[in-house]
RNA sequence: GCGGAUGUGGCGGAAUGGCAGACGCAGCAGACUCAAAAUCUGCCGGUGGUGACAUCGUGCGGGUUCAAGUCCCGCCAUCCGCACCA
């Protein structure tokens, strides 16, 4: 499976068949070969760009849906892609969203969807709340204009509670590293401590996160978020709350990208009047707030330990507080006022009673160990992955199928009532305060609860385009089922998807939040596997001819169409397979793709030099095999280039050799088949060879028929090639060796110290 | 700062520790042509040499090895993520 395209008004872009292209090979070769291949597409049709484009020309989303899919699917089939377009499915179609919608329910009958008043980030110029995965250096990630925050009630799911299960499930999965990486600091699990401090002379104890509990007697003040709680519950009695106030108005007026991408440099206050008590030895250390300090994580507080941690060193060292040292170094020379120590693979506790001379690693357990048996902490785990923000203010979008009633709150619409349609509206432009353009329409919006029968107001929000894409391969399964998002028979036959390839730019979204849907189905009996996906590749980027990425404003856009019109969709098949490494990003060049067209070209013409002789030569013979080997397996491990290479260098072998058996040409064409359909079934059917090419069995070689019998090996004297020479490749060593030394006799003048003979591969003379 | 990747001819790129530069592009020369395009043939990393050949050469500096683009240690550069997550 490849990720399904959103359907652009750009229509597609030169990038899309790389990726279409790599899997159809790799279908086409499964099939040959016997197996049974499910290779979809669809479209991901609901989003912004449609609807801003809608509201610009003033023609309905639904149609420029419409036109953009009918565009986009003539592309592909130009491209010849074995798509099985029977099992076409689209975001938008109310009988596809209808189960959108369904999970969307069940996930909210099991309480992973919530709703909340919250901050979010609030794009200016689209008017809508977007996912913190979707803000990109403090700018929307779709339209580049500002993002601000602004509170809102916003429907949320209980991503965080799969978190543990979204890291252990890709011990079990196929996935390139990267991507498992890369997932698994996103979702940031760490592991430490919560310790509660005493507030001296209070009740309260000011709880804080930390993962080195083990520098807990290193501690020498205490920060807290400019958000904390503490700050006005204890407003009265501190002493500087001027000062306080006006460092939290300082923090506030800052946007998220300020505070975290720009401001390095520490800030803060004092809290005047009001200290903590460090529980493990009794100190008494002064509170400050800062805001580096983020409320939204652990507990909004923090112990700091300067000696042993580089943020809280550089704000110790701008406002002057002490530092206690209580790791050394191995060779005992760690300068703390040079910089903290952060090192804990070397380190050894000191200034720590009972934890002196302890390795880092054994004294955090020992001190976790303490705080449970005093009843001073716990062990805690703690996630940088926060709760996915599930709404959105936009008409594009399935509706959420939740009705808000004064007497029970949040009601779900009873499963008969779906498909919750999307009503048609005369207005769907995103308004200004923040309400989605659903809650204009009045009669939409008035209905019943279901639960008590009064009356009740629908949700107006939206679900954000990554619901839909969330869980359609498996609708892939059974996509015309009434009664299911797919049946059990089906899923359990198809299920997990073999391969999926899509961009890294998913990794983080789509991946992970289609990983987690899918795993909270698992849980729910309703599909039959952890994990959606068993193998995840990746694809790089096609660039434009100048090395830059393809964009309208750089001139340097390539269309697929105009490849496709002017060489052949074979030729641009070809090409984008040759142009390099699959995962790695390419840059476009108009004269490589004329270089394919001619390797193709060249391939057509080899019925000009077709011979009824079979079998001529054993050299052949074995090229042929080498060459069936070499293209197999390339194409499984995604190095379509060299598979590429190996079939030009055969036909170069053919014109060498001024003929080319039929046999021989039979099987060049069905292992180029995959990459190049059209051309290959042409001829295969000039040929008379009988029946469709791409109905034939996949070529086989023979492993013994693959090793040449003589082979020329290099002759070297200390590492160095002298000369080359043919041999047997079974000849012994016995035999190699005075041969080789008779063909550098002239060469051989010193004291021979070691000879070398690797089978097949060289010999190496050292010589003094 | 952290994480990931990449670094090889004029260019895109090949090389289970075993002849670096497969394959393609561009370029040069020749054939065909009135001519051009297309096509075909040959050459095509640098330096020296008419030449066989010699010598240097895979970002930089060390190391292991008979042998290193490949393995180890230490750097540099570029790209992509993440980023005050305690």
């Amino acid at each position: 499976m490849v990720e399904f395209p959103y359907p652009s008004g750009q229509g597609l872009h030169v990038g899309h068949p790389r990726p279409y292209t790599a899997l159809d090979i790799v279908a086409r070769k499964r099939r040959m070969q016997g197996y049974n291949v499910l290779y979809p597409m669809g479209w991901d049709a609901f989003g912004l760009p449609t609807e801003n484009y809608a509201i610009k020309n003033k023609i309905h989303p639904k149609i420029v849906t419409k036109n953009n899919v009918k565009r986009f699917k003539e592309q592909l089939q130009s491209l010849g892609y074995s798509f099985d377009w029977d099992r076409e499915i689209n975001t938008t179609d109310p009988e596809y969203y209808k189960w959108t919608q369904w999970i969307f329910l069940k996930l909210f009958k099991a309480g992973l969807a919530y709703k909340k008043e919250m901050p979010i980030n609030w794009c200016t110029s689209c008017k809508v709340g977007l996912a913190n995965e979707e803000v990109v250096n403090g700018v929307c990630e779709r339209c580049g204009s500002e993002v601000v925050r602004k509170v809102k009630s916003e429907w949320m799911l209980k991503i965080t509670e799969y978190a543990d299960k979204l890291i252990e499930g890709l011990d079990s999965v196929d996935y390139i590293e990267k991507v498992k990486v890369s997932q698994k600091n996103w979702i940031g699990r760490s592991e430490g401590a919560e310790v509660d401090f005493t507030l001296k002379g209070k009740e309260d104890k000011l709880r804080v996160y930390t993962t080195r509990p083990d520098t807990l007697f290193g501690a020498t003040y205490m920060v807290v978020s400019p958000e904390h709680p503490y700050i006005d519950k204890y407003k009265d009695e501190i002493t500087n709350w001027d000062e306080i106030v006006a460092y939290r108005e300082m923090a506030a007026k800052k946007s998220d990208f300020e505070r975290t991408e720009l401001a390095k440099d520490k800030t803060g206050v004092v809290l005047g009047g009001i200290t903590a008590v460090n529980p493990v030895n009794g100190k008494e250390i002064p509170i400050w707030i800062s805001d580096y300090v983020l409320m939204t994580y652990g507990t909004g507080a923090i112990m700091a330990v300067p000696a042993h941690d580089d943020r809280d060193w550089e704000f110790a060292k701008k406002f002057n507080l002490p530092m206690i040292q209580v790791v050394e170094g191995k060779d005992g020379n760690v300068d703390i006022n040079e910089a903290a120590f952060t090192d804990v693979a070397t380190g050894k506790l000191i200034n720590s009673e009972f934890l002196n001379g302890l390795e880092v690693k054994d004294a955090k357990e020992k001190m976790k160990d303490f705080l449970e048996e005093k009843g001073i902490g716990n062990r805690k785990v703690n996630y940088k992955l926060r709760d996915w923000v599930f709404s959105r203010q936009r008409y594009w979008g399935e509706p959420i199928p939740i009705v808000n009633c004064e007497k029970c709150g949040y009601v779900p619409i009873d499963e008969s009532e779906l498909p919750l349609m999307l009503p048609d509206v005369d207005s769907y432009m995103p308004t200004d305060n923040g309400e989605s353009p659903l809650a204009a329409m009045t009669d939409w919006v008035n209905t019943k609860c279901p639960c008590c029968g009064g009356p009740a107001k629908r949700e107006t929000d939206t679900m954000p385009q990554w619901a839909g894409s969330s869980w359609y391969f498996l609708r892939y399964t059974d996509p015309k089922n009434t009664e299911a998002l797919a049946s059990p028979e089906a899923l359990k036959y198809w299920l997990p998807v073999d391969w999926y390839n899509g961009g890294m730019e998913h990794t983080t979204l789509h991946l992970l939040y289609s990983r987690f849907w899918h795993k909270f189905l698992y849980d729910n009996n309703i599909v039959p596997t952890p994990e959606p996906y068993q193998k995840r590749t990746s694809h790089g980027m096609i660039l434009g001819e100048n090395n830059e990425k393809m964009s309208k404003s750089r001139g340097n856009v390539v269309n697929p169409d105009d490849i496709v019109n002017e060489f052949g969709a074979d030729t641009l098949r070809t090409y984008e397979m040759f142009i390099g490494a699959f995962e790695l990003s390419a840059s476009w060049s108009n004269d490589g793709v004329k270089g394919c067209r001619r390797f193709l070209d060249r391939v057509w013409k080899l019925q000009d030099i077709l011979t009824d002789e079979e079998g001529y030569s054993k050299e052949m013979e074995t090229k042929m095999h080498q060459t069936i080997k070499k293209v197999s397996s390339d194409f499984e491990n995604l190095k379509y280039n060299t598979a590429i290479a190996a079939m030009m260098s055969l036909i170069n072998e053919f014109y060498k050799v001024g003929k080319v058996t039929k046999g021989e040409f039979k099987t060049l064409i069905t292992l180029l088949n995959p990459v190049a359909p059209h051309m290959t079934e042409e001829l295969w059917e000039i040929m008379g060879f009988g029946g469709r090419l791409y109905q034939t069995s996949w070529p086989e070689y023979d492993e013994a028929k693959t090793v040449e019998s003589t082979v020329e090996i290099a002759v070297q004297i200390n590492g160095k090639t002298k000369a080359t020479l043919a041999i047997n490749k079974d000849d012994s060593k016995d035999v190699v060796i005075p041969k080789a030394k008779e063909v550098i006799a002239d060469k051989l003048t010193g004291n021979i110290i070691k000879e070398i003979y690797v089978p097949g591969r060289i010999v190496n003379i050292v010589m003094k």
